[in-house]
DNA sequence: GCTGTAACGCAACTTGGAGTTGCAATGGAT
DNA sequence: ATCCATTGCAACTCCAAGTTGCGTTACAGC
């Protein structure tokens, strides 16, 4: 606990330096991947010596970890603009922000060039996917309510046909993800949904 | 050219190492992904010296590549069974079976952990996504001819629109894919395409 | 502006897996 | 039974991970 009234000195050096570290980790995990990612190369790319780095993380997975850790500055407020639609459009949108800024982008390479079991990789992605997803059920519930969308039409079902085809494009196509993309999703899952494809079973 | 006519010896014993090789090979994949795959646990699952690894692959990359290497063994025919609904289900259910079997497994594996990029690795991915899709888009050409889809539906759109939520379930949640999965790929598909959600722009 | 101390730079380690080499042992085809 | 390609084995080099001891720098407080 209260971490800052004990060790009040040297904030300064030691908070530019883990910036400066946090940047060179994040740019080396979308340029090289984390399989090639070498604690020398941060290190460099920082303009910090290699012992800095492991006497302020533990090793190269705490380092990627905590390059990663606040994914929650990142968290988008969850729509509710009275239309299925434009939420979904608006969901999609969202989601296509967050996974081309360099954050979204660096968590990506991470997570599928071997660091997925990394416990802070692990549990970003958590926070990025699960309890986001929990988050915008309500938004699918109330639609029904309203009676957009079919009874029983399965919000978690919904949602992971908004985000399928967004997720598809990043990691296996490597088409260009924009506004058309997150456009053209929300079309998909809300036609899909309306047909009554995605009820619950 | 002819390597049969002037090495005709010692087929027996070559053959059985790289059986247990490329078995061995992708188990590990499997279980432990590119990045941690070491050249002497798969010597050593193989029950073979890693010297002798290094005298019939030169590197870890090629041994990876030369085990995912004939994955048209794994190909299959394109349906044409008159009904898109069919057709699409047969589609969605082929792409199962062959990203649950060992070799699917180890693709994916080995693609999403660290060896995107090694050759033989993006080779055996281009085969699997691209070939396949550019062969399959007839079926949707015929189902617009037949009038079961909206005119201008884009083949590519629909069958991007089929596999997106087969591999975010391989990918990023890690639900079990199965034939019901397939199931409600295509109806998921059928209903955005028959919606006009799907549509050239 | 001076000083004390925490954080940093530096060089020299150990460890482990990739990849190599020379030589001895083995086993299948003839 | 013999031959020789293939395999087993041990002893290497190389490189990045991770560690340690000590000298150096730069900020906080006075």
């Amino acid at each position: 606990m209260d971490s800052e009234s004990h060790r009040p000195r040297q904030v300064g050096r030691g908070a530019k330096v883990r910036d400066a570290v946090h940047a060179a980790t994040l740019a080396e995990l979308v340029e090289k991947g984390y399989a090639a990612l070498t604690v020398e190369g941060v290190a460099l790319r920082a303009g910090v010596h290699k012992t800095t780095l492991y006497r302020r993380w533990a090793d190269r997975e705490s380092l990627v970890a905590d390059a990663l850790a606040d994914l929650s500055a990142m968290d988008v407020p969850i729509p509710d603009t009275g239309s299925i639609e434009s939420d979904l459009r608006e969901l999609a949108r969202s989601l296509v922000r967050m996974m081309t800024a360099p954050k979204g982008r660096a968590l990506l390479a991470a997570m599928f060039s071997g660091a997925a079991d990394v416990p802070g990789v692990a549990e970003a992605r958590r926070q990025v996917f699960d309890d986001r997803f929990r988050r915008a059920e309500p938004v699918v519930a109330r639609a029904v309510e309203r009676g957009e969308l079919p009874e029983g039409t399965d919000p978690s079902e919904l949602l992971k046909a908004l985000a399928a085809p967004v997720y598809f494009r990043l990691l296996v196509t490597g088409d260009p993800v924009d506004e058309i993309t997150a456009e053209r999703a929300a079309l998909l899952a809300l036609a899909a949904a309306r047909a009554g494809a995605l009820r619950r079973r």
